[in-house]
DNA sequence: TGATCTTTTGTACGATAGTACAAATCACAT
DNA sequence: ATGTGATTTGTACTATCGTACAAAAGATCA
């Protein structure tokens, strides 16, 4: 159905604002943020490059809007799965359903298009790996309340694993996670085709089974006390 | 031991050419490739900017040079423990041993300088982020063999799971694994300061601990035949 | 239609990028 | 001491970067 666009939205193009706002999510998330130029978006766009000026300001200024029309939906959809996995009966039931609500709304939510979430869950693996400064900022005061209320709930399933291992879990979960999105062709080349890396549905299910298989892992302390252990020191 | 150096490797400073390499490893690692400018790279060095062209002819050419000093070594040291890790009789701790041979090297192996190969590694992981082209060229013909080879000897050890389901748990891993080396402050901060992410010896364990149940979990079809899923369509 | 506001276009400016290159400097064998 | 080859320095060139800004174009409503 194509709507008739109201005064406030659009003048000439049809939300010219929101193309711009789609094809700098896809080229930041590909390409990292300062390979890509603000001219590299307006053609992908089909818009000017002053055009970005006057929507955004800076090129800052549209990462940092990038984040804020994403962050607050894909909160909002991880909260609410996790308050109803929270309520799930079966301790194993109840654990899977929390991953599962950590990682879906990562590869499906978004306010718009289909990808929309795994678009911009791929742009915050890159601008992680590049130690943006704009995105660090808004990640630290937005999802670290995310994480810790996962964090919790995992560990109210798991009440024998001390806090600290399961941190270190949910880390390599959120790493797995991001690197699925980055380099999906991997899983395709190394499984010689019969995997396909890109399919989401695939993906999620392997990583929640993985997960909820290394949450239930023994603790550290207490799983090979008797064992000699490769000494490797040094500080990363 | 300080050691005179020979007419070949130097002329005004003690090995000029290695310090730009290792200052362009951090400041890449750090910042992502495009981020940094040559003359980013001469000056962490105290070298002239026209001494790295003069040493590397190009920009790429110094993040070539950077693969190529460090993925012989690398990838030497995993075959080594790889073979031993094989030789191990007992079964759950032959695939612990395989894990150990694909991890520690990551974190610990390289030519020269302590935290060398926990350096190139975060290296590689932001270069894979970013989609850097130089990067993936190397990568795919140079660590898909040891890759294939980690995945075999996993496999051999848990025969009752799908090769697919191994190279996906694999994925994970190093994405864990990157991540692990990106962001090491995040562990800090959501343990509380009760884990530090920088600690190479902690990593290495909770890694090697998580990954081995992730590996030994149940294969994806036989996982919950009968369980509900939610419907999650949409490619990547 | 004409006035007014929003959006798009086109262009320009200063800063910085990668790289080339000649001159200066060094180490060392003779 | 001097010549020679290797290395470092300094500088300059062109391209492209982010951004500013005036003019053009479109939309809206009296």
């Amino acid at each position: 159905m194509v709507r008739k666009p109201t005064s406030k939205e659009t003048a000439r193009k049809p939300n010219m604002r929101e193309a711009i706002l789609v094809a700098a999510e896809e080229l930041f998330a590909t390409n990292g943020f300062n390979a890509v130029s603000v001219r590299d978006i307006a053609q992908a766009a089909g818009a000017n490059p002053g055009s970005v000026t006057y929507h955004f300001k800076t090129k800052d200024g549209l990462l940092l809007e990038i984040y804020r029309r994403h962050c607050g939906p894909m909160n909002l959809r991880r909260s609410e799965l996790l308050a109803a996995a929270r309520r799930v009966r079966d301790l194993q039931d109840r654990l899977e359903a929390i991953v599962r609500a950590y990682v879906v709304p990562a590869f499906t939510s978004g306010s718009d298009l289909a990808g929309g979430g795994a678009r911009f869950t791929r742009l915050r693996a890159v601008m992680s790996a590049e130690g943006n400064e704009v995105a660090r900022k808004i990640i630290a005061q937005t999802f670290d309340d995310t994480s810790h209320a996962f964090i919790d709930a995992v560990h109210e399933s798991l009440p024998q694993i001390p806090r600290t291992d399961i941190v270190w879990r949910s880390h390599f979960l959120l790493g797995a996670l991001y690197y699925s999105l980055v380099t999906p062709d991997r899983v395709s080349r190394l499984s010689r085709g019969e995997a396909d890396g890109s399919d989401a549905a695939s993906a999620i299910e392997q990583l929640v089974q993985a997960t909820v298989a290394a949450f239930q892992a023994p603790a550290l302390d207490q799983a090979a006390p008797a064992r000699r252990r490769p000494v490797v020191g040094s500080k990363i």
